[in-house]
DNA sequence: CATTCTTTTTTGAGTAATCAAACAGTTATT
DNA sequence: AATAACTGTTTGATTACTCAAAAAAGAATG
């Protein structure tokens, strides 16, 4: 049975993998980002094994098979694709959709989810810049860099907030830097960890690295 | 804990309370609508008494306390409005909307609920013809009778149909007997076990008792 | 009123998911 | 190499929900 614990699991393993697609995904991170203790970890990742869901190395990590990919985008698409769906259709703010979403994501079925697709003319991207997975063939790579590899001086369009929090969100939004936004690096001062961005037309505000590097650009 | 088995135990016992509020609903009434053996609504049901959420006679039946009556009022709620909101915003067909909605009853928050009942203009019925609870306040009560009792050459509002399986839902769409439809008994014949009805403006179907006493009407 | 049938409860067991804490294996440090 | 620190696994328990089958209570019938 996929229940939505596994659900769980498997899209958390997908996004972890993907901060390192060679790597096996350690157990402890896994645990760590499940918000479980490392022994539930252990059992939960034995049962995907014989389910055949990932390959698991004991004492090594686990990396999903392509069968267990499959499931994680899917759960993905359902997602993200809720969470337009709940700031374009039901006006909630991008900041709360994410908690929304972590539960209808199990929730709806494939008919609905298709019908939510129509309605939004299947978006690709969600509400922070996630690209959706498409309901069949592989998932679209862009290549985007963090603010803070930008050469002052240098325009880009902002593609991506990846932090859920919703203070943060809230902040992103009140500053003005939602994806779609045009910036230029005005000033880096690696003393003061600030990066002064202009935004475009109008509009400037300072970030510290730490904010920096949670948002995504495409260089123009 | 209030599980999602909670919340269709709940619900369950209100509907089964609703058909004779005088009595005690039977444990063997309950297990058959929850379809769980008689054991499973035994332990069951020492645990909603414990939560005081109903109060259990052992070998006499069980009964909500008004607060198990609210909470499941809330879920009936949720259930109602998310079908009205499948049917009217995603385009589902009414014959399908109650299966969807006995998963997603336990997935929607409160916000998303209110939003959904926003953008319906805080609809009062279901599509279906079932009365919505209100967020505050007593369930309103309007007298239906089946269409059985209508007398041969009296009219009535078609105002519920009280049968969720999709092929009878199909059925009615089909004959053209949903909801807000006017009609006249032309005739009955009991031998026949047949209710002849005309459809206004133009129409006629007969059907059998069966069929026709879950078609719930108001007299004109 | 004794027997039979029906309904309900009890008992014992299983699955899914979790934690705490003991244990084991691996890597790093002295 | 010995020890310490870290990481991961095992074991034993718990909670929520369920079923199968035995037992008990109550109702109906001859
Ligand atoms: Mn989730
Ligand atoms: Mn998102
Ligand atoms: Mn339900
Ligand atoms: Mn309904």
């Amino acid at each position: 049975m996929i229940t939505s614990t596994v659900e769980n699991y498997l899209k958390r393993i997908y996004l972890e993998q993907q901060t390192d697609p060679a790597a096996l995904v350690p157990m402890g991170k896994l645990a760590a980002v499940m918000q479980v203790v490392p022994g539930t970890a252990t059992a939960m990742v034995k049962t995907l094994a014989d389910s055949g869901l990932l390959e698991y190395e004991p004492r090594g990590g686990i990396r999903l098979t392509p069968g267990g990919e499959q499931l994680a985008l899917h759960v993905l698409r359902r997602h993200r694709i809720i969470e337009l769906f709940l700031v374009e259709t039901l006006g909630l703010d991008w900041s709360e959709v994410h908690e929304e979403a972590e539960t209808l994501e199990h929730a709806v079925s494939d008919k609905v989810l298709e019908r939510m697709d129509r309605l939004l003319k299947h978006p690709r991207f969600d509400p922070h810049g996630d690209p959706i997975p498409p309901a069949k063939g592989r998932m679209p790579t862009d290549t985007l860099i963090p603010l803070t590899s930008l050469q002052p001086g240098q325009r880009a369009d902002i593609a991506r907030v990846s932090d859920q929090d919703p203070a943060f969100l809230q902040f992103i939004d009140r500053s003005g830097l939602t994806p779609g936004t045009t910036i230029q690096l005005q000033a880096h001062d690696p003393q003061a960890d600030a990066y002064v961005l202009k935004i475009l037309p109008k509009g400037r505000v300072s970030l510290g690295s730490t904010a920096a590097c949670k948002i995504l650009v495409r260089e123009a």
